[in-house]
DNA sequence: AAGTTATACGAACGATCGGTCAGATAGTGT
DNA sequence: ACACTATCTGACCGATCGTTCGTATAACTT
């Protein structure tokens, strides 16, 4: 079961890409089993087999999204100089990384937490974890900003995580909802104008 | 069909009533026929006869939660006199509808909105509309402001339609994810700042 | 080449999905 | 009281859900 061949690795590759892609547009609970094996042209049991359970298969798609998105803001952000660049790379990452629709439905994390907010289960757990994780990275990153003196001294942190947090997803469901990219240009200004004047 | 009897007219009530807390907590997919009878103690096939398609239940549910929104949130809006006061007075009412739970997932709107984004169909057609109307009421009494002389002349309304629309969306989806009212005051102190100084 | 194990398949499971229909039950108008 | 119609039920439809299982096929090991 867990995947020594390669045979084995390509093919959960292969579904959890699809998988993600399914989860962004109609949701993890939208993921389903059926559609899944109908478009990858396997068989159902055949990709069950992979996972063991359906919670499993939303854990292991929210698992392949972390490591994409890694890949796509986290990493290339940190190449960044520390300070104000760096916080800046990271917000122009996750947008960038929405915009182009790496996964069909925009952010991954943008359209999961709003489908488990009120739900309760271990999919809810790991999406409150990795709420935390980011609001932390976020906040770190501002930190740093005061230290390089790139921002004031007495700037609330957490409050100016909120809002950034609050402006990035806000432009992933609008530009979405209205398919135009101009809501892109308006969390990039808000966040400039809010973090101080120059670029 | 067209609910004549008061009875009919009353069941219909009822089960919007209850498919709204559904949907804000489960998603408007996630609201079945099935579950809706055995949570009323009705018969599947009396709600369905209500409504004569999953969608038109859908539909029907959208609605309601206007009616609602519209009661607790944007009549009291207007008794606010205009300019800067009945703009934060929408942004209050907002955040107390989301806060008080008065739909068990919080904010009906905020909720369809992230689901529905990325997909396409009648439902979808009807959230974006109503996107739209909301962009417009908000920008509309953002340009009273300006009248008003409570905001400057060169404003972009456009721009702070869109942060507005984004801290209490994010502030909604936050406080149900975190379970912490918190959140909240993190989007009223914003606007404020935003809007410049003076309660 | 043979043996072993990972991988995938196909048929079937009970449960639930949205939807249909004939008939029982209730409410209204006369 | 009667007829009429709105409302609601219960049994049933085909499709799909997640899941199980026995079996075939591939890929590595030796």
């Amino acid at each position: 079961m867990d995947g020594r061949h390669a045979r084995g690795v390509h093919t959960r590759r292969v579904t959890l890409a699809r998988a993600v892609d399914i989860a962004t547009v109609d949701g993890l609970e939208g993921l389903t089993l059926g559609r899944l094996a109908a478009e990858l042209q396997l068989s159902k049991s055949g990709i069950f087999a992979h996972f063991g359970s359906k919670e499993e298969l939303q854990l292991a798609t929210i698992s392949f999204a972390e490591e994409v998105f890694t890949e796509h803001v986290l990493r290339p952000a940190f190449q960044a100089p520390r300070g104000r660049p760096r916080l800046l790379a990271l917000f122009d990452r996750w947008m960038d990384f929405s915009r182009a629709r790496v996964f069909a439905g925009g952010c991954f994390f943008t359209a999961v937490m709003a489908e488990f907010d009120a739900r309760e289960g271990r999919v809810y757990d790991v999406v409150v974890r990795w709420s935390r994780v980011w609001n932390e990275l976020l906040g770190r990153l501002i930190s740093e900003c005061v230290e390089e003196g790139h921002l004031p001294e007495g700037v609330d942190v957490d409050q100016l995580v909120f809002e950034l947090s609050a402006l990035g997803r806000a432009a992933n469901h609008d530009s979405l909802l209205t398919r135009e990219d101009s809501h892109y240009d308006r969390a990039t200004t808000a966040v400039r104008t809010r973090l101080g004047a120059s670029g």
